[in-house]
DNA sequence: CTGTGTGCAAAACGTTTGCATGCCT
DNA sequence: AGGCATGCAAACGTTTTGCACACAG
């Protein structure tokens, strides 16, 4: 879980600057479950410091992702996402409204087939669930 | 398995010409487990038939991605990547080559804890492993 | 013969980059 | 004061679209 405190604090310690952008991304960014993409980024921080650029939340966003303090989440076509939890996670995808929402509990273990581990050495996966969501249910 | 004449034949039932262009597309998608982007059919089949447009395998891979005869795989940031095989099946991802390649077997069954199934109907799953293929390691 | 498919060029889209100015440290 | 960060505009790579011509049915 990544406080706007603790990136302040990492920030700090690479000698990146603390400009009320990048604190204003931090606080949008923390404790987020929503998966946003940089325009949903740059979109709710215009609200709060109407001044700012895409580059600017494009850039930050690099750099934590860098930093390995966001994870760009490859699910969907039409942009990238970022997900402030770092941890070892999965997704459920709404196919009718595209929402991505974390799935809870460790209960997704999936393990490869002997024969691969002597062709390929592992170091993360993902599990995605395609499907439909209770609100797209409903109004159909 | 998509074998090219199994293409035609699902072509003419919904009444889509059968063009040489079309066909070419079938022929370098049957039995294709590399995973091509439009731009790796589009350099394929541009050397058996040299004037097709981008515009055309483009449109060609959207008929047959909604006909459900090929899957797109959102793996890659940068590109789409289309797959013949529809049959649920997963993939494991070189961080070094950037290669996809399939995993084979039933050996991965991730289930969705039990509170989910009440807010989401999953349809369909895809478990993708993210690691070191046995050429980057060699090569590091 | 009719209408769908093709291919060109241009547009659209999300994202990245070059550069002059601004401002954190 | 110095140098990194910002924000504009332009470039970028992939994908989509509009349109006139071609050709499969």
């Amino acid at each position: 879980m990544n406080t706007a405190d603790s990136l302040v604090e990492k920030f700090r310690d690479k000698r990146f600057k603390i400009t009320p952008q990048r604190m204003g991304i931090f606080k949008i960014l923390e404790g987020n479950l929503e998966h946003p993409s940089a325009e949903n980024v740059f979109d709710k921080i215009k609200k709060i410091y109407p001044t700012i650029s895409f580059t600017t939340v494009y850039k930050t966003l690099d750099i934590l992702e860098k930093m390995g303090e966001v994870l760009k989440i490859t699910i969907d076509d039409e942009r990238k996402h970022y997900d402030p939890n770092t941890a070892t996670h999965h997704h459920i995808i709404c196919l009718g409204c595209n929402k991505i929402s974390d799935i809870e509990g460790g209960h997704i273990n999936p393990t490869l087939p002997d024969g691969i581990l002597n062709e390929f050495i592992p170091s993360r996966y993902h599990v995605s669930f395609y499907g439909t969501c209770k609100d797209c249910l409903n109004e159909q």
